[in-house]
RNA sequence: GCGGGAGUAGCUCAGUCGGUAGAGCGAUAGCCUUCCAAGCUAUAGGUCGCGGGUUCGAAUCUCGUCUCCCGCUCCA
C-alpha cells in the first residue's frame, strides 16, 4: 500500500519535472552538451515565478518591518571571511571509502582512532607520532600520503574488517576561483557558500548609515554555491542556488524570544504564498551546527517526502564575534538603555528560493478529471497564487476576424504598462485557455462580438473555469487587485 | 562513492531475428470557427546521449564514458 503511494507520488514528481521543462519553467543547464550535474536554468515562465516569489519575500521582510532593511553584497568576499565563519576548516574533510563494506569514513578520523588505540595500549609515543604525521600530511594537503598512512598502519574497516580502500578524496564544500588576471596562490578566493557572511561583514555599515537600533534585521537575496556530496531531486539540491536570508540582530539573552517569533512569522509567510498548512511542518534540529544554539527547519511535504525549505537558526554571537577576532575591528553596538557595548546575538531566517519555487510548483501542479461520461477528460493546470503567476492575464479575441483582434490589441496595449499580460489569437479559444492553464495564468480575458457593442469582456477564472462579464474600464483595477502582493502580505 | 534502472522528435513512448527510424500529442503557416486542447490542408523537427569495438551492415550486440531516476552512504 505504502509502496504504491510512493510510486504514484514519484510519477507525479516526474510529471512536475517534465511539465517544468515543457512549459518553460526549468531547463537542465547546458542541455545541448548533456547537461551539467545539479545545475539548472530558469526559463521564461520560471524566471517570472521565481522573481515573484523573491518579491513576495522581499516585501514581507523589508516593507512590513520598519526595522529591517536589505542589502546586496558581492558574491566574492575576502578569503579571511571564510576562516572566520568556520567554512574553511569545518568543511574540508578527507573522505575514504571501503570497497567491501561500501562505507564511507573521514580518513583523518580513522587515523586518529588508530592513534587512540595505541594510546590505550600504553604506546603513547607511537600514538603521538602518528597524530603528528597526520597533521603534517593534512597541512600539506597530501591525500596520497594519508592513504599510504592508512595502509601502512593496516587500518581496517570496522564493518568489513578489510583494508580494501579507495583513494582519499577531499570533500570541498566551497568552490574556489582566482581573483585578478595573474593567477597565484595569494589570489585564490571562494564563491560564497552562504549569503549570511555578506550581511555580517556589513553589519556596522548598515547599522551606522541606517541609524538602526537593536533589534533590527538585514535582508538579502542572492546566489550561493556549494559542492554537494550528492546533488539530487531536481532543483532541490543544486550546486548554484539562491538564498533569501535575513539576519536579525538582538540583545544577548533576547535571542530565544525572537527565535520563536521568527519561527512563527516565517511559517505564516509560506502559508500566505499558497503552501497548504497540512503540508508544512517544523523539524527541530537535535544536532546543532557549530554556530547555533537553537535551530529549526520549516519542511514542506514534497512528492519525495518532507524536506527543508527554510531554516531558522539562533546563531548567537558566533559570526560577529569571529569577525571581530579575525578583522580586529570592533563589531559592537552601543545600547543606550543598558548603557553598554556588546556584540549582538543573531537570529537567522534562511530560505532557499529554489526550494520554495519547487514547493510552489509541486503544490500548484494539478491533474483533474472534469466532465461526465463521454465528455470526461483530464485537465492539467497550475493552481498558482495569482500574485505569483508568471502571466497575470491573457487577452484573447474569441475569433481572429471581425475586428476582434484589433479591439483586443487595444485592451492589451492599455493594460501592459500595469500588468504582466500576453495577447494571443492563434488557435481556438479552448486551446488558448488550456495553454494558459498549463502555465498557471489566473485570468483569461475574452473579447467577443458583444464587446464591440457594449465595451464589455468576459474574464475566465483558471481554477473554476467560470466566466464573468465586466466592463473594459474595470479590467485594470479588478485584475490588479487580485494579482497584487497585498493579498499575500496581509496574511504575513 | 556503491548497487539497480533508464537515455530514440519539444513531450509521452513504439521500434520484432542486427538490414540506414515511427506514432500520438505538441509546434509552425494557412483555412474553418461565437467559449474550454478533439475539424481541414501543408510544413518543420532525430548522426537513436556521446566515443570506440564486432559486423557487409548497429537504435538493436559489446566495451567505455556522460547524464537522469530509485535505494544506500554523506550532509550545514
Amino acid at each position: 500500500m505504502e509502496d504504491k503511494t510512493t510510486i504514484i507520488e514519484n510519477d507525479i514528481f516526474k510529471n512536475v519535472v517534465s511539465h517544468a521543462k515543457e512549459y518553460g519553467f526549468v531547463f537542465p543547464s547546458s542541455e545541448i552538451y548533456d547537461g551539467l550535474q545539479a545545475v539548472y536554468d530558469y526559463g521564461q515562465n520560471g524566471v517570472e515565478l521565481k522573481n515573484n516569489i523573491k518579491q513576495a519575500w522581499w516585501k514581507a521582510m523589508t516593507q512590513l518591518h520598519e526595522n529591517i532593511v536589505g542589502i546586496d553584497a558581492a558574491i566574492f568576499m575576502h578569503p579571511t571571511t571564510w576562516k572566520a565563519s568556520g567554512h574553511v576548516d569545518g568543511f574540508n574533510d578527507p573522505m575514504i571509502d571501503n570497497k567491501d563494506s561500501k562505507k564511507r569514513y573521514r580518513a583523518d578520523v580513522l587515523v586518529e582512532e588508530k592513534a587512540a588505540e595505541y594510546a590505550a595500549k600504553g604506546e603513547q609515543t607511537k600514538a603521538d607520532d602518528l597524530v603528528k604525521k597526520l597533521a603534517r600530511l593534512l597541512e600539506s594537503n597530501d591525500l596520497k600520503g594519508v592513504y599510504d598512512l592508512i595502509v601502512e598502519e593496516k587500518i581496517t574497516c570496522p564493518v568489513s574488517g578489510t583494508c580494501n580502500w579507495t583513494e582519499v578524496r577531499q570533500f570541498n564544500l566551497m568552490f574556489s576561483t582566482q581573483l585578478g588576471s595573474v593567477a597565484d596562490d595569494a589570489s585564490t578566493i571562494y564563491l560564497r557558500p552562504e549569503t549570511a557572511q555578506g550581511i555580517f561583514v556589513n553589519f556596522l555599515n548598515v547599522q551606522k548609515t541606517g541609524r538602526m537600533k537593536i533589534p533590527f534585521g538585514i535582508a538579502q537575496i542572492g546566489k550561493a554555491f556549494r559542492n554537494e556530496i550528492v546533488a539530487r531531486q531536481f532543483t532541490f539540491r543544486m550546486r548554484e542556488f539562491e538564498q533569501m536570508e535575513m539576519q536579525f540582530f538582538v540583545r544577548p539573552g533576547d535571542e530565544m524570544k525572537y527565535y520563536e517569533e521568527w519561527k512563527t512569522l516565517r511559517l505564516k509567510w509560506h502559508k500566505a504564498i499558497g503552501l497548504p498548512a497540512e503540508k508544512l511542518k517544523y523539524h527541530k534540529h537535535e544536532k546543532l551546527a557549530h554556530y547555533a544554539n537553537a535551530a529549526v527547519d520549516i519542511e514542506y511535504e514534497f512528492p519525495f517526502g518532507y524536506k527543508e525549505i527554510e531554516g531558522i537558526h539562533s546563531r548567537t554571537d558566533f559570526d560577529l564575534g569571529n569577525h571581530e577576532k579575525y578583522s580586529k575591528k570592533k563589531l559592537q553596538y552601543f545600547d543606550n538603555e543598558l548603557n553598554k557595548n556588546y556584540v549582538p546575538y543573531v537570529v537567522e531566517t534562511s530560505a532557499g528560493a529554489d526550494r520554495v519555487f519547487l514547493a510552489i510548483l509541486c503544490n500548484a501542479y494539478t491533474e483533474e478529471t472534469v466532465g461526465d461520461g463521454e465528455q470526461q477528460k483530464q485537465r492539467t493546470y497550475l493552481k498558482l497564487h495569482p500574485a505569483l503567476a508568471p502571466i497575470k492575464a491573457a487577452i484573447l479575441p474569441i475569433v481572429k476576424k471581425d475586428g476582434l483582434p484589433e479591439k483586443a490589441r487595444k485592451i492589451y496595449d492599455d493594460l501592459k504598462y500595469d500588468l504582466r499580460i500576453t495577447y494571443e489569437d492563434k488557435d481556438t479559444i479552448g486551446k488558448r485557455y488550456t495553454r494558459h492553464d498549463l502555465i498557471g495564468t489566473p485570468f483569461c480575458v475574452a473579447i467577443d462580438h458583444q464587446t464591440l457593442e457594449d465595451d464589455t469582456v468576459t474574464i475566465r477564472h483558471r481554477d473554476t473555469m467560470q466566466q464573468e462579464r465586466v466592463k473594459i474600464e474595470e479590467l485594470r483595477l479588478k485584475i490588479r487587485k487580485q494579482t497584487s502582493f497585498k493579498s499575500i502580505l496581509e496574511l504575513c
